[in-house]
DNA sequence: ATAATGAATGCAACCGGTACCAGTATTGTT
DNA sequence: AACAATACTGGTACCGGTTGCATTCATTAT
């Protein structure tokens, strides 16, 4: 079966295409008889206009990409991302664009994909994960003055427009919600502070102990690596002080699980001798024993806004640069449920 | 910055665009001469071809896409997805071609999405998770004649095109594994049997048994949900018993946690009085206590297989149906370590 | 009655490639 | 030397839309 072209749709309703092309771009001179007829014989003949020609003619592809990153095959088996398109996803479609997802490792014909997709004029817009905003990548976006976002937080100088979740926010309610259940002596594990979530996370303890009056206690802040080994070594050697923390604040799922069992060796119990909050509300997070509290973020919203903002760059080239934060929220659970 | 086109690079090349365009499409009619003159003009131009302009004379999209389920935004907390989609993304890239994502579940000006990637032209393939190849959409690709490859093993009558890990294989492995490690009395704790994937494990479990002259012990055999939740309920009832198993097989991550639980609040110990084998290796496998022996899937390969074989699909529409069915691989860890 | 105004539609060029057909130059054959 | 075959390249129509300008026709102003 040969699908209908505008060229079809036109003799069989006895117009022009040009009439055709005006009713499939909504244009207000067309005549309400003309409209209702086209429409009729264009549900008939069961025709969608073109996207190449239409692309063609427009000068755009009607499509966005999003950039994924090869290392992070294995370690975005973490459900981040999966949230994130999903949410990026509604936006684009929303707006009768098409998706591409593009990894950035790959090179066509020798030319870095972003060049392909660019100059090859895929796409009108992409979306980075932080990991991906390197110097390289956004000079080349920048050279060719094209329009993109960044989710999650960029490390770099440049002022960017970037969406993430409020992870100094994050921090600061994880202790609030720890001194509400009556823990005073909180800790802080994460990985390394180099990090920029971890470095944000780490001010939003800081923020809490200040305005819960704590003081700061340099050997409370234990800074390592990412594996459930690593929340095993640091919490122990915390637990093994005389005067050991009753709370800590864990910037990962992982770490977490480390951390548990570190408490568990000692003999101690969560959240009785000590309560727990880690960050990023993965499904882990419940099933742990005793279930995590967590800081959490809205995911999918983070989504959302970033496509948001990037076709807001797409409508508008000229405008600001900006940044959004979204809010976190505590999802209390049993590992802080000192009653 | 504008960008250059055929036409740009064949007047700097002096040169017709009919030559040009035959260098790009590795056109042998060319002299070696003339080649080489018109790419380094290329390269100098930047040039990469339009390629809307390209599909829209080729007649096709230079596209294929990855159907998702809005419904998975949650169960696909699981890494699974993700990796499928990078085994795909890197065939497709290999080609040359594009990968979209698109959610079935949106509509777009009241058609269904299905409708308006085929008849918009907008993709010359489809990959399905099973979840998606339902008697409607698969309806509607036929009605095309619209290649598209389905993975995961779909339950439907009509022979489709899919590719899928062995899952019966994993279960039958899972019992020899046990069988090499000392366990005799093995049990079976699914999700329902009506999912195939859990029937095809369950048969592989009975093929196991038999291989290993086992009695096959209805009892032994608990069917019920997915939630940590109920595997400690099916495991408790199985532990409650006189004759109680020393090994189970379990086909998901998220249960075997509640029958580690259940096998811990039972007083007993893992692998010594039992040994379990769990099925997806997903990174709470390695995170649990003890680590999970797991049925190990490649889920990356069942991307890259189901890509090339969409490929087949789009290069010989005329070609049978298929199926492919990817091995797998016992990862053993501490939870079946009985030494 | 005639010119001016405006609403509705058609004509045709164009977007940037591809590919068939034709034309020229070169080499080989007899 | 005449002709055929081959190698290479150019001209041009076409893919299926969009859009500025022209045209038609009805309506209103003079």
């Amino acid at each position: 079966m040969v699908l209908a072209s505008i060229k079809d749709v036109a003799i069989a309703a006895g117009v022009s295409t040009s009439t055709v092309s005006r009713i499939i771009n909504e244009n207000p001179a067309i005549s309400a008889e003309t409209r209702e007829k086209v429409l009729k014989i264009m549900k008939e003949l069961d025709y969608v206009p073109n996207s190449m020609a239409r692309a063609l003619s427009n000068q755009r592809a009607f499509t966005v990409t999003l950039a994924i990153n090869a290392d992070d095959v294995k370690s975005f088996n973490n459900p981040f991302f999966y949230e994130v398109m999903h949410g990026i996803e509604k936006v684009v479609y929303q707006k009768d664009l098409c998706l591409i997802i593009a990894n950035m490792q790959t090179f066509i014909k020798k030319e870095s994909i972003l060049t392909w997709l660019i100059n090859g004029k895929r796409t009108q817009g992409i979306i980075l994960p932080s990991s991906l905003a390197t110097e390289k990548n956004i000079k080349e976006l920048n050279k060719h003055h094209f329009p993109f976002v960044v989710f999650g937080e960029p490390d770099c100088p440049d002022p960017l427009n970037w969406v993430d979740v409020n992870n100094r926010q994050g921090g600061q309610q994880a202790v609030e919600h720890l001194v509400r259940q009556g823990y005073r002596k909180i800790a802080f594990i994460s990985g390394s502070r180099k990090e920029l979530f971890n470095k944000n996370r780490y001010r939003g303890y800081l923020d809490g102990l200040e305005r819960n009056g704590l003081a700061f206690r340099e050997e409370f802040a234990a800074e390592g690596g990412n594996t459930k080994a690593d929340g095993l070594a640091m919490m122990s050697r915390l637990l093994a002080r005389e005067d050991r923390p009753d709370a800590v604040i864990c910037t990962d799922n992982i770490l977490s699980l480390g951390i548990l069992k570190a408490i568990q060796t000692a003999g101690l119990s969560v959240p009785k001798d000590v309560g727990i909050v880690s960050f990023d509300n993965f499904p882990i997070a419940d099933l742990a024993d005793p279930p995590l509290t967590t800081v959490d973020v809205d995911v999918y919203e983070l989504g959302v806004q970033t496509a948001q903002m990037l076709f807001k760059m797409i409508e508008n080239p000229l405008s600001r640069q900006q940044q959004t934060l979204i809010a976190t929220e505590i999802q209390a659970r049993e590992s802080t449920k000192r009653v």
